[in-house]
DNA sequence: TTGATACCCTAGCGCTCAGGTAGGTATTCG
DNA sequence: CGAATACCTACCTGAGCGCTAGGGTATCAA
């Protein structure tokens, strides 16, 4: 598995607030209860969206949670980062303060890691995945205009995909 | 952390493999030692990769393993699914024998599960990358043309990679 | 003011699994 | 033969995920 449940409920706790995207605030219990999800674990998750200054939450009798910004600035790069802490495919790869990617295992500056450039592919197309896709596409649902990104009924399969580097 | 050691570790095996690529095998122990990996940790994921088809084995005295086939007819994403089992974003979403992507959430038929699209989203960008990177890619090393895909001196950060949607 | 509502924080618990060890057996070369 | 090597099964251990427990604190309705 490479994203926790973690991610899973997050997201979708983030899919109700933007349904019901109104000036009231949504009580937590009132999420749990719809998606069927344990509100008690869902309070350590909005935690971290409210750290990460995604939802803004209001106390008190007729509180609870709602957006901090429109579902159109909310990108999915956002909302995983601040709930699985960063987006590394690998343990030995880290993304530098300066943006570089780092490789652990690569003691010696002279011989380069080979699979660096694995990794570093992976994590780069995951991110800009991460990034295209922003709430209000999750929102409108599977209504939109066919992409080759968009889940269709028959996504090919693993070795059906066609690789572009010649054989 | 989203690959394990097992796709570290085995990719590593592999570009070993790859870079001594002759007829003679080469033992198991040779490679644990080049690498600084533990030697009893390697069988159990070059095991994997016997069972793939992707390497092959000569018992015995002056045995070892040996790739299958040539380094360019081996991708990373019959390496990774080999070791880690299945490629899938997370536990909601396996792959149906037909291709299509299910979600374990979507009891009723009627109402699909918004966070759908972004899990097939990412998934398919994780394997369109691991199938279009082949094992001869690696050994190559970073001495390949500098395309997008590339890694550089200094990878966009996350924040810093543009969005395609509209704001 | 008082209670109810709901956010907020810290601790801890059970279970799975990644990561690795151990020890034995089968097979081949010299 | 015996050294080297693949191969198999079982087992161990620590960490972290998923979740619970329970108290504290802010805010609103009445």
């Amino acid at each position: 598995m490479m994203f926790s449940t973690k991610s899973e409920y997050g997201v979708r706790v983030m899919v109700e607030l933007a349904r019901q995207s109104g000036e009231e605030p949504i009580p937590l219990a009132e999420i749990a209860e719809r998606g069927g999800l344990p509100l008690a674990y869902l309070e350590h998750l909005v935690a971290r969206l409210r750290k990460a200054g995604l939802v803004d939450s209001r106390r008190g009798s007729r509180g609870g949670y709602l957006l901090a910004r429109s579902p159109t600035e909310i990108t999915m790069a956002e909302v995983v980062e601040a709930l699985e802490g960063s987006i590394a495919p690998i343990e030995c790869i880290t993304e530098g303060a300066d943006g570089s990617i780092v490789c652990s295992r690569e003691t010696d500056p002279a011989h380069v890691c080979p699979t660096k450039l694995l990794w570093t592919r992976v994590r780069f197309s995951i991110v800009r995945t991460l990034q295209d896709t922003t709430l209000a596409d999750l929102v409108l649902g599977p209504s939109l205009p066919a992409s080759p990104l968009t889940t269709g009924p028959a996504l090919p399969a693993l070795d059906a995909v066609p690789r572009t580097v010649a054989s």
